[in-house]
DNA sequence: ATGGTAGACCTTCTA
């Protein structure tokens, strides 16, 4: 079973290009973010034409992730719990996987900038509320997949220039010690965990020519429960999509599972 | 040190 994580930065904007990736890729599931534009506007037929069924929860101009899955996807969940004040679409959960069930989400983790504002206190409290989400899922022992562009920067090697992210809220201790309490769970990180997976970066700004510079970061990621891991046969970092036309700064990172 | 790009949408905000 191959699931995909992928910021598509507006999925109408990006229509053909993401129809192509699903035609000529084939997971059996992806994770959307960014796909900019309420339920009603989500271009939900072209999808089903070739075959997938959806769960969409969106928000005008801003945010709004989706699950795209070859089979019916169960016990729903829109919105990340622990504040009833939070408007922001990021977060969207689903089982799927037919006989194979796997419980994934999709999520778009708040980017944060700039630090020292409520932007970053807000995406700090949303990491601490999925800590605390994540663990009452894997009270489930069950296969999960949490999976989605989290704007954290893991490690010095996950960004080609490091002293250019200082200040920067992806790279901040803060986020880096919020997301190291996450997988301290006991999530597994699948692009660590895969064998002979390649060094690879996930992001590349549209500015200062970042991607012909190789500029790139590491911040799309899939965690794994243990019954997931254990089923991990490999990552894929869809890099080529970067130089497509009209490309997302984000390309699609996709794990497969012996399911 | 600055500005560079992209998308939604109306004027600036987010990234």
């Amino acid at each position: 079973m191959k699931i995909a994580t992928w910021n598509v930065n507006s999925v109408n904007a990006r229509l053909d290009t993401v129809l192509d990736w699903f035609t000529r890729a084939q997971p059996d599931v992806a994770c959307l973010q960014e796909i900019k534009c309420v339920d009603e506007k989500f271009p939900r037929e072209p999808f089903e034409q070739l075959g997938y069924n959806l769960a969409v929860f969106g928000q005008k101009s801003y945010n709004g992730v989706a699950l795209v899955s070859k089979t019916p996807l169960e016990d729903v969940r829109r919105g990340l719990p622990g504040d009833e004040t939070d408007e922001q679409a990021r977060y969207l959960e689903a089982v799927t996987g037919g006989e194979t069930p796997v419980r994934v989400a999709s999520i778009y983790l708040p980017n944060g900038n700039p630090i020292g504002t409520e932007k970053f206190a807000y995406k700090l409290g949303w990491m601490d509320r999925l800590r605390a989400h994540a663990a009452e899922l894997l009270k489930l022992e069950e296969p999960l997949v949490l999976a989605g562009d989290y704007n954290v920067i893991p490690n010095d090697d996950d960004v080609k220039t490091p002293a250019n992210w200082m200040n920067d809220a992806l790279f901040q201790p803060e986020t880096r010690g919020a997301y190291r309490a996450l997988m301290w769970l006991g999530l597994t990180d699948a692009y660590q965990a895969a064998d002979g997976a390649p060094h690879g970066y996930t992001f590349w700004d549209y500015q200062a020519g970042a991607w012909q510079r190789n500029n790139g970061i590491r911040i799309d990621h899939a965690l794994l429960s243990a019954q997931a891991a254990e089923r991990l046969k490999g990552v894929t970092i869809h890099k080529q999509q970067r130089a497509s036309d009209k490309p997302s700064d984000h390309v699609p990172f996709e794990i497969e599972l012996d399911l």
